[in-house]
Order: structure tokens, then C-alpha cells, then sequence
DNA sequence: GCCAACGTTGGC
DNA sequence: GCCAACGTTGGC
């Protein structure tokens, strides 16, 4: 897939040009019993391999939106509360994933040819904690983020974020 | 190309 | 644990 075919469609605007020095936002989920933010946070550099993403639409998000610098909401799902809690960045853009090429990992994935990849990986940072977790109950309640992704959407593990919602969600996490 | 069966995600 | 909302697979 090119990104020419990502010109139609409800989408398009997450893949559109963009003017220089522009920053885009997304969301990612983690199951913070399998890798929580604080687990970030205590990774090497901050930083870890997001891999494993195995879902055409969110790959298309993670390979052909994400760009290095990038903000991302890195968000807490099946926990209690499900809830936003951190914020990091994208420290690299999209490599094909070496998990889907690994026999003996659970992400090996045989259609996958090594050398015409089907699924990427990105590198996220940890930046910092939000000041308090914004829960999903509060997004599902405020009207400005009734057209979140992540609301409509909500099995995606990489969704993207406007800058409306991204700042609608920070003014949420210092109140 | 249609669609039924099945698998996965993740909220509840 | 249940189930809604998908995406994928494969028979036809």
C-alpha cells in the first residue's frame, strides 16, 4: 500500500501532508499487566520496541501516520479504571516488525515475508505520567471527544488523536 | 464475490 | 464470564 491510498476515506486527514515542523498525536494501548507505563518508564532509555501490532488499519496508522516525535497517549486497557495515564513520543518510525518473522514468537505471523514485510513496529519513549489518569468514563462522558477513536473505534491498539482532543484530554489530567 | 463460522479485542 | 463489534478465513 502506497500513500496515495490513503488520500480517501474517513482517514485521510491522519495521513495527509503535513507543514514542517508539525506534530500529530495518537493513542496506544498497553494491558498494563503485560506492559504497564510505569514499565516504560523503567525500560532502557524509556523506550521499548511496540511491536506486535497485528491489525491492518492500526498498522496503517503505526507505518504510515506515526512520525518521530510524535506525542502518543499511552493508555491502560482491560485494568481498572481503563484510563489514559502517561504520555510518550515516537523515538522511531516504522521498521518491520521481528516478531512476525520469528518462528518461535507468539507474533510469528507466516504470511509475513522477511523481505516484503506485512506488519511494523514503531519505538516509544516514555515522556511523562499525565498528573492524574483521565479515564475512559470521563472521555465517554465529555461531548468534545464523542468522535474520539478511541470512543468509536474502541478495539484498536493504535488510534489517532486531534490536536482538539489531545488538549481537551491534558486540561482534564491537570484538574 | 458472498457469507457463515470462527477468532480477537476489550468494555462491562 | 459474557458479549458486541468487528476482522479474517474458507467453502461454495
Amino acid at each position: 500500500m502506497s500513500p496515495a491510498d490513503h488520500d480517501q476515506g474517513k482517514w485521510a486527514w491522519v495521513f495527509a501532508p503535513r507543514t514542517p515542523n508539525e506534530k500529530r498525536y495518537w493513542l496506544v494501548k498497553s494491558e498494563p499487566d503485560v506492559f504497564s507505563f510505569d514499565d516504560l518508564r523503567a525500560a532502557p532509555k524509556q523506550t521499548t520496541q511496540w511491536d506486535g501490532v497485528r491489525n491492518y488499519a492500526a498498522r496503517n496508522f503505526l507505518r504510515d501516520g506515526m512520525k518521530k516525535g510524535d506525542r502518543v497517549f499511552y493508555y491502560h486497557s482491560s485494568s481498572n479504571p481503563q484510563a489514559i495515564v502517561g504520555i510518550g513520543e515516537v523515538a522511531r518510525e516504522a521498521y518491520p516488525d521481528p516478531t512476525a518473522t520469528d518462528r518461535k514468537h507468539a507474533g510469528f505471523d507466516a504470511k509475513s515475508d522477511p523481505n516484503n514485510p506485512i506488519w511494523f513496529a514503531v519505538d516509544i519513549k516514555a515522556v511523562a505520567p499525565l498528573k492524574r489518569p483521565v479515564t475512559l468514563t470521563e472521555i465517554k462522558a465529555n461531548k468534545t471527544l464523542a468522535d474520539m477513536a478511541l470512543v468509536r473505534i474502541g478495539r484498536l491498539s493504535v488510534t489517532p488523536v486531534t490536536p482538539k482532543e489531545w488538549e481537551t484530554i491534558v486540561a482534564m489530567s491537570e484538574r
